[in-house]
This record gives structure tokens, sequence and C-alpha cells, in this order.
DNA sequence: ACAGTATAGTTGCGCGAACAACTATTGTCA
DNA sequence: TGACAATAGTTGTTCGCGCAACTATACTGT
């Protein structure tokens, strides 16, 4: 890219805010309808359900999910009163918290995941053709890989969770 | 694509969402700390200085920065106690107001403008080619596209305003 | 062993946004 | 014209989040 942007490149910007906008706003509200459930619980579930023991610490979560300590122990405590996780002393390092899935967790994950990935087919994927897939995915991980530091482990981690996997 | 996403199409989906809550981050993170507005507020005058007479209904920005109509009356009502804006009665329609930029609001944009696109070219454009860019834009505005309705005059501002222009 | 520092998690607080209810005005159609 | 619905904008309320302050535990160097 040049220095400063052409007007494609700013179009390709505005395009990328609006369908973020525009998806997102769709999906939040399909996964509200069909299944009573935030984007955010259902990406706290998805962590927790292929995590080993079903269990994460507090603050990795917080990380994976790009939410602050704060909001992340709200968000749990929320969870944790309608039963879907619970919290577990860290025996090995007793400033920690895990939080676990429960059964109620997993039985809301795996009901709510065929939806939501249809969701994102449907509303997303769907238009576009399997090279405009690669291209994009190829595009968008230069950015990733581009940028400073403390996502590394999300990097790692963009095949196996992170909303809708 | 398939009916079902497969794993190409699931890690582009991820690299759309952590790309855009890395970018979206840093982008309002730099504008706050230089100029000391929101993107919000940014956007919102990014409309209307290139709007006739610097002047836009109510209910036309809310559906240009996806806002609920709520949220943008406080908006608003935050911007124009700052003195970026005002509010005008709307005389072929007295239920409607108009918001109108204010001199030290275009000051204000003017300002940010250019450190704004270039925040954009440094955390966005900047890594892809010029052909990842067409590639982006052409794939994304197919979603867009495909889209049911009430954006429709959003995507004819596509190339005017919408955060950055 | 012991100060000093760093880290994990929680809590107080304020902000920005959405939803629903409300007021005021406009449009519709008999 | 006169009821009835539709629309524009504001206000009451609630909710989720981030920041800063706090507590408790772990690490580090002397």
């Amino acid at each position: 890219m040049r220095d400063t942007p052409s007007e494609e490149a700013m179009g390709a910007w505005r395009a990328f805010l609006l369908t973020y906008s525009k998806v997102m706003r769709t999906l939040e509200q399909e996964m509200q309808e069909s299944e009573g459930l935030t984007l955010s619980w259902y990406d706290i579930l998805a962590h927790l359900d292929c995590a080993p023991e079903g269990a994460i610490r507090m603050q990795f979560l917080a990380d994976s999910i790009l939410l602050s300590r704060s909001g992340l122990t709200r968000l749990i405590d929320r969870m944790a009163d309608t039963g879907l996780v619970t919290r577990k002393a860290c025996p090995e390092d007793r400033r920690g918290t895990y939080v676990v899935i429960t059964p109620d967790g997993r039985a809301a994950f795996r009901c709510a995941m065929p939806g939501h990935i249809r969701s994102i087919q449907e509303h997303f994927l769907r238009h576009m053709s399997e090279e405009d897939v690669r291209a994009l995915r190829g595009a968008l991980s230069k950015v990733l890989e581009a940028e400073p530091a403390n996502q590394k482990e999300l990097l790692d981690n963009l095949s196996v969770t992170a909303r809708g996997g």
C-alpha cells in the first residue's frame, strides 16, 4: 500500500466497518432469540467447552475474549447465577480462579452451536466465493500478524475457538 | 460456499472478528489520545461535515451511524454541551430536528481527520497489498449488498463518509 | 527470612447504549 | 372534518463494560 490510502482502500475500510456492525447485530439477535444467549456468553462457553477439564483461568479467559478483568468478573458472576459455569479455586496458585463449565453449560453450548454456525454461514460466508474467503482470511491474517504483542496466544488459538468454533 | 463452513471459512470469520476488535481498539485509543474525541463523535462530525449546510436530521443520522434514536439523542446532547454541534428546529416538519455542525465542530474534524486516516493506514491498510484490498472490498461488498433493507442509503454512502472519509 | 514488587481477582464508580413508554406532530381514509 | 395510525424525538430505566482502587497471594533479590 501507498502512503496515503486510495479511495479504493478507504472503501474497503468502510465496507469492513459496515459489514462488522451489520453481521454482528444480526448474529447477536438470532442467538438471543433462538437460545437466549449473548454472543459473549456463547464465546465463553465455546472456549470452556474445548478446554481440558472444561476449565480456564480468569485472566486467560479475559485475554482470549478481549474483555477487561472486571468485565469478566461480572460476566462470570451472571453466568454462574444461571448455572452455566462455576468457579473453582486454583490449587497451585491460591490467587487464581478457574472458571469451569457445568453440564448445563455444555448442553447450552452444544444446543446453540449449530444454529450459530448456520447464522454465520447464512449472513456472512454464504455470500462469498471460496476464493473470496481465502483472500479475506489471507488479508486479515496479515493485519493480525503484524500487530505488536499481547495477542500472541490469540493467534495461536485462531484455528481453535474464538466465537463460533 | 458450501452448506457447512469449511475450516478455512471459519478461520476467515475468526480473523474478521479478531481484526475488528484489535484495530478498532487501537483507533479508538489513538483518536482519544491525540484529539480527545471518540470514534462516535468523529463519525458524527464526518457525516455532518460533508452534508449540505452541515445539517442532518436526527433519524437519518441515527441510521447512518447505526445507533438507536435514544442513543443518538444523548450523544448529541453531549456534543452540543461541548459546542461541536447544535440543534435546529426543522421548519418543514415540526416533529423533526436538524443537527448542525458548528465552526468549532468543523475545526475539530479537520484537525482530527488526517491523523485518523493515518491510523487506519498504519494499523490496517498498510499490511495488505493493493490486491488484498481489492479482494477485501469485493468480498465484503457482496455481504453488504446481500442484506435485507434499511441500510440502503448506507450503501449509497459507502464511498462518501462513514468513519474516516 | 524479609522488604519490595508484581500478579490474580473483586469492587466502587461512571459512562455509553438499548428498550420501552411518552409527547408532539404528521399522514390516512372514511 | 375527525378518528386512527405512523413517525420524530426525548426521557426513565437497566445493563454491560472499563478504569482505578483494593485485598490477597506469589515472586525476587539481598
